[in-house]
RNA sequence: GCCCUCGUAGCUCAGCAGGAUAGAGCAGCCGCCUCCUAAGCGGCAGGUCGGACGUUCGAAUCGUCUCGAGGGCGCCA
């Protein structure tokens, strides 16, 4: 409709240039947008104000002069000219009545499009490193990017999901030693656990395992381990030269094939967990891509050799350098340590590199807000690289932080001490999570109050977006119970019943649902969605506690009926996209 | 110090490719169940859009400055 109204418009601003009343290279695409105030009609442009230059007229006479040009249409009912120089257009109430067997018919394809042509789009989130379970600040992550991904899905874009596994850098080695030594304490021995280690209970549980397959098979005396490695933090010394030179030791110690069999036993069992986690959010992945395949496949080697060639590298103080000030970027950066060890932007650079390759039309990547300065790198990396970096998105998303009682929970990740999604989902559960997660824009610090989550009153949004779609549930078995036919009639027959003030603005809300997925998908903004969804619940409700649905009228019930119809395959639609279920009861 | 994000009603937030009297939800006050789920609905009250200057017919929206909050500035990931 939208488009419809604005092709008039243009095609009246065409004529008047014909006309030589407006100058016809000076003319500006005006705006076509849905009026916030119903008096001022369904639709408005601001056409004339916006070429009052071109016509050197002043707007209101302007806009008498495109009013006058407008080609005749069967869905307006009235054009005004208000304000300013606004032009407002009335849609007749059949116009109106065509969203209703629009829906039905489409059903769940309703909202959905072909703006993307199929262009690939790979969204790459989460990507948390496999060194623990999911927390609270990963869940905003992956419910975002989860509904991004299905949003441009929707409008018509080929998506790849894909999860970045960091399984080859200095973290997991640590992960790794953690383990064993947790295994050394189970086996018996006693020993200071390194400050840097990880300490969560999960490492306990991947050390138990290892214990009961393996017995003592891993087990060296804590005196061996420990000889001669410098001192760790507590003593004195330095934390991380503690735990490296742990590393090695332990790698020594166990030699290549057991370090290894370590090793992969920590990586999968958190990435299986991680898997699993993420599947009952409601989120899954075409791929999950391994950093390690990277460096086996020498794509990481690849990447750096390109740049050397193009030029932007060079060696200082034993490490290699790349030259991304010359891209704006702040500094330079290192892709090779002196240690010979490459950086995680080393293989970032190779990861990225990949997926341009790989044919992609658009990257998005969704990173936690804290590693926005990494973003100029990236960027810069691409264009020495000769790709195009303004395919590449990087997509910000706070933190969230949670209350309870009014109180801001404490976390720390240091001490181990974090809310895990998991925790949350069982707490709150998946559909509340889901909604409340995208309820912000993702540059804004989300307030998540898991009180008003986990509260079965119209205070919570996601609750009432349900009851609104269980209500329109219970009329239909009600219907039928008594016998009223809930197979409506076709097409547009019978609509013309629909007249009543609500009625007209639920129509009217429901004609919008496909221009907010499109803003949703097109903005990266799931929270429009949200709040699209509340007001429609808002607009039923309404409507529900002011008029009976059904009716002994059988004409009238079966428009209603249609009405109800159609709004609840948009509600259904709605909470679909953002990964929230639509239950027939509450 | 430099960079990024954010300052809108008591609280949490929409609105921001400039547009018609700034919107919602909580919280507060007042109403509505002989009627399809009151997990609902209606009404009232509540704002110098952090501040200043500028751009223009018009600024919450754009620009500069300023104040305040958070984050980032490793041969960590």
């Amino acid at each position: 409709m939208k488009s419809q109204i604005a092709t008039l418009v243009s095609t009246a601003l065409e004529q008047l240039a014909q006309e030589g009343l407006l100058a016809a290279d000076d003319i500006k695409t005006p705006v076509v947008e849905r009026t916030r105030d119903s008096a001022h009609g369904d639709f408005a442009t601001n056409a004339a104000l916006v070429n009052t230059k071109a016509a050197r007229m002043k707007p209101r006479g302007l806009a008498e002069k495109i009013v006058a040009a407008l080609p005749e249409s069967p869905q307006i009912a009235k054009v005004e000219i208000a304000g300013p120089g606004f032009i407002n257009f009335h849609l007749t109430a059949d116009a109106y009545h065509t969203v209703v067997p629009q829906i039905i018919e489409q059903a769940h394809d309703y909202g959905r499009s072909a703006l993307g042509k199929g262009r690939k789009v790979q969204v790459e989130f989460v990507s948390a490193n496999p060194t623990g379970p999911l927390h609270v600040g990963h869940g905003r992550g992956a419910a975002y990017g989860a509904v991004v991904a299905d949003l441009l899905q929707a409008v018509g874009f080929e998506v790849h999901r894909e999860y970045y596994v960091n399984d080859a850098g200095r973290q997991m080695n640590i992960l790794a030693a953690s383990v064993w030594l947790r295994y050394l304490e189970l086996a018996g021995e006693e020993l200071a656990f390194p400050v840097n280690g990880y300490k969560g209970d999960y490492v306990w549980d991947i050390a138990a395992t290892l214990h009961r397959e393996h017995a003592d098979d891993y087990r060296f005396d804590a005196e061996t381990v420990f000889r001669g490695i410098p001192a760790d933090k507590p003593a004195g010394g330095d934390k991380e030269i503690h735990i490296d030179a742990l590393i090695e030791r332990c790698k020594h110690l166990l030699g290549d094939n057991r370090y290894r069999y370590v090793f992969e036993l920590a990586l999968n069992t958190i990435l299986d967990d991680i898997r699993d986690d993420l599947e009952k959010f409601g989120v899954v992945y075409e791929e999950w891509f391994s950093e390690r395949s990277l460096m086996e496949s020498g794509a990481v080697n690849k990447a750096i050799e390109r740049l050397r060639k193009a030029g932007y590298l060079y060696e200082d103080k034993g490490a290699l350098w790349f030259r991304s000030t010359d891209f704006g970027d702040e500094k330079d950066r290192v892709v090779v340590r002196d240690n010979g060890q490459m950086t995680y932007f080393a293989s970032d650079i190779a990861y990225h590199m990949d997926k341009l390759e790989r044919g992609f039309d658009r990257v998005i990547d969704v990173w936690g807000a804290d590693h926005h300065g990494y973003v100029p790198r990236v960027k810069a990396a691409l264009t020495a690289l000769g790709d195009d970096a303004s395919k590449l998105d990087v997509l910000l998303v706070q933190f969230a932080i949670l209350y309870r009682g009014g109180e801001k929970l404490a976390m720390s990740t240091r001490s181990g001490e974090f809310v895990t999604l998991r925790q949350l989902r069982k707490e709150v559960g998946r559909d509340a999570a889901r909604f409340f997660y995208v309820m912000r824009k993702c540059e804004q610090h989300l307030d998540f109050d898991l009180d008003l989550a986990k509260s079965q009153t119209s205070d919570n949004p996601v609750y009432y977006v349900q009851y609104a779609h269980a209500r329109i549930c219970a009329v239909l078995r009600q219907a039928s119970e008594k016998n009223m036919a809930i197979e409506p009639s076709q097409g547009t027959r019978n609509l013309e019943h629909l007249t009543e003030p609500h009625e007209l603005a639920l129509l009217n809300n429901l004609s919008r649902y496909p221009e907010i997925v499109e803003a949703a998908a097109l903005n990266e903004e799931p929270h429009q969605l949200t709040h699209y969804l509340r007001d429609l619940a808002n607009d039923f409700h309404t409507y529900y506690n002011a008029h009976q649905f059904l009716v002994d009228d059988d004409a009238l019930r079966d428009a209603r009926i249609k009405l109800v119809l159609a709004t609840r395959e948009v509600l259904r639609n709605g909470l679909n996209l953002i990964g929230v279920s639509a239950p027939e009861t509450m």
